[in-house]
DNA sequence: AAGTTACTTATGTCTAGATTTATACTAAGA
DNA sequence: TCTTAGTATAAATCTAGACATAAGTAACTT
């Protein structure tokens, strides 16, 4: 009898399922729900919220709440740091600093990130091994006028990646991800032909407003993203 | 004074990126929190559950909450529909179907899909346009144990994708994406050349443990799925 | 020293109410 | 007919308290 929230939503959920709540129709609200449930109201909301949530259902005050026409499926990526999504695979991971160099920003990136004219950025070009062999590489432009610290950090050791993610806790990003072709570049690092098509994941990062760093990683030939719900 | 679990949120999330609270150190229990913010603790707890659900924080029965070492950030996508894809980026719209065969499953399949030997598969090969433009190679296949009413529809008008949502509401999915190679067979289909690099997604589908439908999905060259956050 | 048990504590969940907010609907006025 | 002001409704949120559950810790046993 006494319904958890839980048990609610995967009923909830099996009525939708099974179609005894059509798409588009219209769901019992929730004073009702709690009854036929024998719970509280809020046990029947929380429910009703994490449905929404993933997007089965449509809430609407004074309007209802409905079963989604076309179920929004939603595909959650956890954005990976490099040395731990090797180091899950049971495999050793070695980071290489190739080259670092600071320069007055390229019209590319001053346009993607909005930075102004006379902007200096800090350019690293790394390469992340998995048991010796080439796994990704990290070609990174941060934001001198942003992270001016950047200019002092050895950067041998730790990634920049790492160094970030410990320096700038929160930020608003944007994540890209596309199919290319390893160049003459590319080929030399990720030990791989040319014209071997990379999966690429492009990434900007703003703090508080303020372009923080843009990053290209690009991944071994036949590098796979994967995700279950 | 009152303060919402929007404001506990906020403010906690202002703590942490400000590096108030670092990361690794242990957040104030619920009770006191609540006290703090003058509220009840319900409301630090929907504050902290959403932190946690986001992936900022880390809670654990009797040892506490606190701040991620290293913030998972998920980026999450709205697994589109091509039809619906197409027509925000304000692009006409058209479907076609290539061809329809049912014939056994191939070994490949069968073991991706954990399928008994004698399976039939309807497969389908559909080709997505915008504004005449090829955007989408679809190759599908669907498990005709699980779908046996698939057999009997036509194709020609619906898409396949769609006809399955509207079908089956509710499953588990596999979702990776990789970069490939147009070969032959595809660069007819995407007007692109041989060699060019491809944005493939792959998608199975189980409902209730039993494999549904697989598909390789082939965006044209230069194809990026992007996500902000 | 190692294993077991009991205690304590922080989070997880539920209850039965109340208040607030957005909004669809309706009726009055221009 | 069009606009606007009101009203009712359903979701959104909050409260104060309760019990449940997981997991460190300490005390006790072997």
């Amino acid at each position: 009898m006494k319904a958890t929230y839980k048990d609610v939503k995967s009923d909830i959920l099996s009525k939708i399922t099974t179609g005894e709540w059509a798409p588009g129709n219209l769901v019992p609200n929730e004073v009702d729900l709690a009854a036929t449930y024998g719970c509280a109201r809020a046990t029947v909301n929380r429910a009703m919220r994490e449905l929404a949530d993933d997007g089965l259902i449509e809430r609407r005050r004074k309007a209802g709440t409905r079963v989604r026409m076309t179920p929004i499926r939603q595909a959650r990526f956890d954005i990976p740091i490099v040395r731990v999504e090797i180091e899950e695979k049971g495999a050793e991971y070695r980071y290489s600093l190739v080259s670092s160099s600071v320069e007055p920003a390229p019209d590319w990136l001053r346009a993607r990130l909005k930075l102004s004219n006379k902007s200096k950025v800090l350019r690293l070009v790394c390469m992340h091994y998995a048991d010796g062999d080439p796994y990704q590489h990290e070609d990174r432009w941060i934001n001198l006028e942003a992270l001016p610290q950047a200019k002092t950090v050895e950067f041998d050791e730790v990634g920049p990646n790492e160094w970030l993610v410990a320096t700038i806790p929160f930020s608003d990003v944007e994540i890209s991800f596309s199919a290319g072709l390893a160049d003459q570049r590319l080929t030399d690092y990720l030990a791989c032909a040319i014209g071997d098509p990379v999966f690429t994941i492009e990434r900007s990062t703003w703090w508080e407003g303020q372009a923080v760093t843009y990053v290209r990683l690009t991944y071994k030939p036949g590098h796979r993203l994967t995700t279950r719900y």
